[in-house]
DNA sequence: AAGTGGTCTAGACCACTAT
DNA sequence: TAGTGGTCTAGACCACTTT
């Protein structure tokens, strides 16, 4: 059963309003994307031509093109130069995880505190020296933080720092007292870019007692590395959290409906 | 040292190419994302006001705007109305994941094969009834998928469908036979929208034998649960995979520089 | 009042695809 | 050749923030 582009009309009710607060962009591709979610417009199908929409909602085709933009952004539709518009079917590796999610988790900022367990200098080994871009045997500072939430043990944070008098990061971080802190990029203004990965691993006996958790118990871990405005790394390190305690979930394909 | 908002000058060497296949919307988002790169715009720091682009640049209002747009959709900036255009700090919590990325993992699908262990028709158990919103002892398919990548085992799927003689929705799911129908959504048409979630788990002993991993080992694991175009759930299953062979990387910040 | 971002128009020209 | 999406203009008006 292969799919034939359709162009089927759209229901006539729908309109703009122009006296809504809600911009004339916004509501044609709210329009659309009911019209997807309502089965008019399947996988496959071509949506109306923008000068056909342009007619039939009475907008410019600037308004137009930006509500396809939108849902071409949002990866529900996607348009082809030359043939047309068309609705995507639904894709699972389209899926998205933010980070941000876990902020949720903890809901009520008061309830989370950081718990500075250990803040030294130590000489850099083969592995924190590759990663920070340093000499082996070049000071860090490396610390160990316990984070909670609720009265609970949330995270377990180990990071090393590049020691070097001339860059206030280290400061800047020994400073953070609040996980919000942590979570939004403590030393803000000195970092530029960074690069997280996301792992599953097992506890460890350390990190099962810290984090209160029976062994084995599967854990997310979070490994990032951070680098200031002359592209230098500074900061390298991992959050540990139990994975039962965890969970990221998104939608994919049409969120209204 | 808190931040002042500054509105610095721009390299002037920049300038828009009319000549380039590089629209100017986004050679005027590069412009400036190349300037927070370099440090001349840094996190806190104002934009130029749109005006000023508009000069400076020789382009209209829209098509500044619309660069201004790219860069906020990509969380680099902020735009507040009234006040001005702000480079935004490195967040962690910016941080996504794309599902995605897995299929790098398997390079050439000419080196991926899908293995159909087990299909058979099975009473839904309380848990599978209230995921697929059926009554308990309804029929549904059972199937059990194992997905080979270069010789290894990849990913243990297990999946329950509704068993409903008018949605064709089992004999589609049957015919998958390759790794790329699974993850872009094999019943393509059929399906409006889907919830997807990560988690990090142990290998149970059964999964271990079939993945031909050691216990105790780390997996992650993703849960999907699939919606017709009534809303109706349709498909309800897992992908397990070594954690050892699986990771999520991501950037924050600046990507260019 | 002045400056900022937010929206929108009514066209224009171009590149690409299909017939 | 006709139809499609892609880009862009040169303004306009509005809402909001700051002075």
């Amino acid at each position: 059963m292969a799919h034939r582009p359709q162009n089927k009309v759209l229901q006539e009710t729908a309109s703009i309003d122009r006296d809504s607060f809600e911009p004339a962009y916004a509501q044609l591709a709210g329009i659309l994307r009911q019209s997807m979610a309502d089965g008019l417009l399947r996988p496959g199908d071509q949506l109306p031509s923008e000068a056909q929409l342009v007619e039939r909602y009475g907008v410019s085709p600037m308004t137009v093109r930006r509500a396809i933009n939108i849902l071409a952004d949002q990866g529900v539709v996607v348009a082809e130069q030359g043939r047309g518009t068309f609705v995507k079917p639904v894709a699972m590796s389209a899926a998205t995880f933010q980070l941000g999610q876990l902020e949720n988790l903890f809901g009520n900022r008061e309830g989370t505190t950081v718990q500075l367990l250990e803040a030294r200098i130590i000489a850099a080994d083969e592995r924190v020296a590759r990663k920070l871009a340093i000499r082996e045997g070049k000071r860090t500072i490396y610390i160990r933080r316990l984070l909670w939430n609720s009265g609970e043990p949330a995270f377990y944070h180990r990071e090393y720092l590049v020691y070097d008098p001339t860059r206030p990061i280290v400061e800047a971080e020994l400073e953070v007292t609040a996980l919000q802190q942590l979570f939004s990029g403590s030393s803000e203004s000195l970092l530029k870019h960074g690069e997280i990965s996301i792992d599953a691993t097992l506890l460890d006996e350390e990190e099962s007692r810290l984090l209160k958790a029976t062994q084995p118990m599967a854990a997310f871990c979070f490994e990032h590395l951070f680098y200031d405005f002359d592209d230098r790394p500074v900061s390298w390190g991992w959050f540990i959290g139990r994975a039962d305690r965890l969970r990221f979930t998104t939608q994919v394909g049409l969120l209204l409906g």
